[in-house]
DNA sequence: CCAGACCTACCAACTGGCAGGTAGACAAAC
DNA sequence: GTTTGTCTACCTGCCAGTTGGTAGGTCTGG
């Protein structure tokens, strides 16, 4: 059980923090999701600043690891920026849950110095990523590719947001369509 | 210190709210702020559900007074848009302080019912603003006013959040100019 | 045998909320 | 004109529940 309890323990952290946020977590009721005492869970992860932190790690790895897979599987530079909403929309799929680091973001004022680092690593990923897509696509100029790709991030993380506020997924294709009418988003 | 207990309550729990969420609130703290003792709260606001709607509820009432404050001081539509994100960035300069209601979308699954109306609310009062100014303005028909207000919304929420993040009130500047840049904002 | 993985039992700190008391302002009753 | 009652706005003292974290024990596979 020793490497499968870390990893459920992870994947039970990650789903309650993009739901409750880094407050939100707690040791007892992840020990009892994971099926062990709440003792246990300091074993893998001596702290919650610890435990916070490598979630936020892990998820932005995935993260990375998602957009690199989309970026081969859509050659198409401006066709991949086009499914960039996806990997926001499956959160609000999952239980109406969202961006573990928008809700960090917001809690910024409350988390372990570690925990913020992890959170700015995650925006960082994906602007990078947005840039270089947005500068092969020549949607804008290379000089302002990252700052295109920071509003695109903001805003989509916004729509996310909002749609969770309404529990409503429709609200969040709309805003995206919005953003698209507006030019923000390559079509 | 009748009114005026009941006010400052009200004052300190936004000031707290805006930094720590609805979670962060609490009423020893509260009390301590205000100096009085936490248990004297629950005389004006009997649970702190009842608080937290009404910090919500009166913060929406100040944000509608200050947008029409904004709206008849500048009387050009298009002018008037393009001073909206300034509202949201009075919150950062205060502290690096969020929108209350953003805050609180991320918090959604632990809110209160009726704090969570309150929170729509302040969406609402933000969107029908901005539709009412954008179709004034001739920016957008008529019959597209309410979804491009809502994408600005959320867009300038968004950048909010990324911005404290950070706590880079440039960054907050930088990515309204994106989005101006984009189309997304009038100029 | 022993080390990794997990356990029981506990702790102090903090949380929202409640019961019941009190000091002062004001008004009606005698 | 002083006693009596009532109201507001606070107070003290407490409670049960929850939190992150610790000390030290146990069990199992290699």
């Amino acid at each position: 059980m020793s490497a499968s309890a870390k990893e459920a323990i992870l994947a039970a952290a990650r789903r309650t923090a993009q739901a409750h946020g880094y407050g939100g977590l707690n040791f007892r009721a992840l020990a009892e999701e994971v099926r062990i005492k709440a003792a246990s869970i300091h074993y893998h992860f001596p702290s919650k600043a610890d435990l916070g932190a490598a979630v936020v790690r892990r998820y932005w790895e995935d993260t990375a690891a998602s957009l690199e897979a989309m970026a081969a599987e859509t050659a198409d530079p401006l066709r991949c920026l086009g499914r960039y909403p996806e990997l926001f929309r499956r959160s609000l799929e999952a239980g109406n849950r969202m961006c573990l680091a928008s809700f960090m973001a917001a809690e910024h004022d409350d988390l372990p110095e570690a925990v913020k680092r992890e959170v700015q690593a995650f925006a960082e990923v994906n602007v990078a990523w947005l840039g270089r897509l947005l500068t092969a696509a020549g949607v804008v100029p290379a000089e302002q590719g990252e700052a295109r790709a920071r509003a695109i991030f903001a805003a989509v993380a916004g729509a996310q947001l909002m749609a969770r506020s309404r529990s409503d997924l429709g609200l969040y294709d709309a805003l995206i369509d919005g953003y698209r009418a507006a030019g923000l988003l390559p079509a």
